[in-house]
DNA sequence: ACGCCGCGTGATAGCGATTTCACAGACGCG
DNA sequence: CGCGTCTGTGAAATCGCTATCACGCGGCGT
């Protein structure tokens, strides 16, 4: 354990080892040290190390150096394991989700691990991939199993509130996202007021009604769609049919693009992220249609390419990291006996950037 | 007793299956069942629940039922805590990293998880933002404690390398990407073949050399750039000077193109990752220079977004998910008994889209 | 002086599983 | 019919740690 002692890995190189049995010596008998090596090591009962360990109780500042002596001389590391089950204390955070890596989940996730890892809590991600029962059930069953503190489950989607459904009430929970019910401590965006800045930003624009792609709801429509309906309806404007991409990424967006290009009596498109932005604008080009010029394209969440895309997209920022710190924060909350469902959102904002412009003819009349 | 009295003899004495009626009796402590409360149920012992959990040894068919049957009315779940500590077993599966919501990393991170989750193990994820040795030493004292089967360190970046110093030797470890030092058994994309393969294109194009930005190294020198200098000189090309991006962003592109859009002798530009390289031609355009008329860019790792990008990103695709598959795979392996350090080794491939064309005055004269 | 309090400490009891280990009873075989 | 094997089962030990108790001991109020 001594590390450098000329083991048997050394040279890199590997030793044919022909024979799986050649090196037949039990390399490992050293077994990590546990508590009660530290107390005999120190001289001490094990109880009292465990005090030096949880500041519990006061231990003499004498025997307390020669048991930190010993932790340290021992490498000694308390097992997570031991301790959650004897203490009931458990301090992993589970996020349970449907993705990893599209923006704004990976950024969010991103949020939940730096607030937790801030607070000591390990984060176990566990991924369910689709809303079969079967799988949902599996997975909260792997999750409950594991030592946990509470669960943060991703409502972005369909599946989260399904997760949400499958879950025991007598776990923490944070939902992120999603439709606010009251069922559960939740953090949310307000995509709705974001959606609707952005519609009526269109419509100042000179447009006289703006075209709208959304992307898998968790719900029947959510709050990017309601915002863009509502401020059409206020407006007295055309409320189009709203297209739905068929996922999160770009290319759902291309042939949406496409098809809208072939009508020209589009002139601004509003999507529901950026990714499908994008991918409506390469297939709105390949329409023929420029942009901002032929038509104006504005995205959602603001994803980091989004400022380096040709044109500058035009979008709201969602601040996903942050909805994440705050996720955990609700969590440690309740784990702190606040036992109050609660609500709190955040407000996105409006990005200008170049993909959005006053329709082609420009001063035409508004009827 | 299940003697199955056939009487029934109203509501009996129901232990607590379903008794949704007004129960009035204990308020069930919220003390979730434990197996001695089902061996009590089945009227069996504990280790017999033990073994139908394990499988470890036989139990007759009847009173297998009865446990089954118990667990199932207790909605019964083993604590992997217990489980772990008693048998020594860990299962989970960390992976380190300092980054998360990167292309790659998350990527890989999603393959290590889905990998992880077909063979049961819950998945944690540990960040490690710098090189700092404190927080290194930090984040290992924390992973060490959990109940863990091995450990995947990313190391894509110098952080991950660090990290794998400051591991200790007994804890199963496999190293992603990076140097393939023998010390760890270690999944790698071989990148030096795919930029090899990525700049003779461009050669063969009829490029006189090719610039290069690199992305933040694990190492003195990745083996993008190994690959780049290598082509680059058995050609007999000049080789310019190295430009660094500084993060893995876009955003870092931009400047850079700038500058190298100033430089007319610029035909064709290498970037480390495709984030860089459409901040590279963002930049080259606000410069002046067209894509890829006047200078080819290419990206490396075939980002979701390359594809939509306009015009398309020439690139080389870096399979992270599968990456991250086979290094649980190797994980596994070890795990399993195999101790010798293995190096996976996969090949990415060019992929060709309208990023790079020949340079602008083909037949140029050489001077 | 007496007794009570608070303090540091070590015994002792678990936490919720898995692992021996010992032991009946069924079985096989000379 | 006697004796050695299996087989299924439960009792007891164990994993590494924290919680609870009881105890010896100075200090202090009355």
């Amino acid at each position: 354990m001594t590390g450098h002692d000329g083991g048997m890995t050394g040279t890199g190189l590997v030793e044919d080892d022909g024979g799986a049995g050649a090196a037949a010596a039990v390399p490992t008998p050293a077994r990590p040290a546990s508590i009660s090596d530290v107390a005999r090591a120190a001289g001490v009962s094990v109880p009292t190390v465990s005090r030096v360990l949880t500041g519990a109780a006061r231990v003499s500042p004498e025997r307390r150096q020669r048991v930190l002596d010993a932790i340290e001389a021992l490498r000694y590391r308390p097992s997570a394991t031991a301790r959650a089950l004897v203490s009931g204390r458990r301090d992993q955070v589970a996020v349970m989700t449907s993705e990893t890596a599209v923006h704004g989940y990976s950024t969010t996730i991103k949020g939940v691990e730096t607030a937790a890892r801030a607070a000591g809590h390990p984060v176990v991600i566990s991924v369910v991939e689709s809303r079969d029962p079967e799988e949902i059930d599996r997975a909260v069953q792997v999750a409950l199993q594991l030592p946990l503190a509470g669960i943060v489950v991703l409502k972005f989607d369909a599946v989260g509130v399904a997760v949400l459904d499958a879950l025991p009430a007598d776990v923490p929970v944070v939902a992120v996202s999603g439709e606010a019910d009251g069922r559960h401590p939740q953090v949310v965006l307000d995509e709705e007021s974001g959606a609707a800045e952005l519609v009526r930003y269109l419509l100042d624009l000179g447009h006289r009604t703006v075209h709208h792609v959304a992307v898998p709801p968790s719900r029947a429509e959510d709050g990017r769609t309601t915002g863009w309906r509502r401020v059409l309806e206020a407006a007295g404007a055309e409320v189009p049919p709203v297209r739905l991409a068929d996922s999160f990424g770009a290319r759902s967006g291309i042939a949406i693009g496409r098809e809208l290009g072939a009508d020209p009596g589009v002139t601004a498109v509003f999507c529901g992220n950026d990714e499908v932005a994008m991918g409506v604008i390469r297939g709105l080009e390949e329409a023929g249609r420029r942009v901002p010029e032929d038509v104006s394209v504005v995205g959602f969440d603001d994803h980091p390419l989004a400022e380096v895309w040709r044109p500058g997209l035009t979008t709201v920022h969602q601040d996903f990291e942050a909805l994440g710190e705050r996720a955990f924060g609700l969590l440690a909350a309740q784990l702190a006996g606040d036992r109050r469902p609660t609500l709190s959102s955040a407000l996105p904002w409006l990005v200008r950037r170049g993909s959005a412009a006053p329709p082609p003819a420009a001063g035409q009349s508004r009827r």
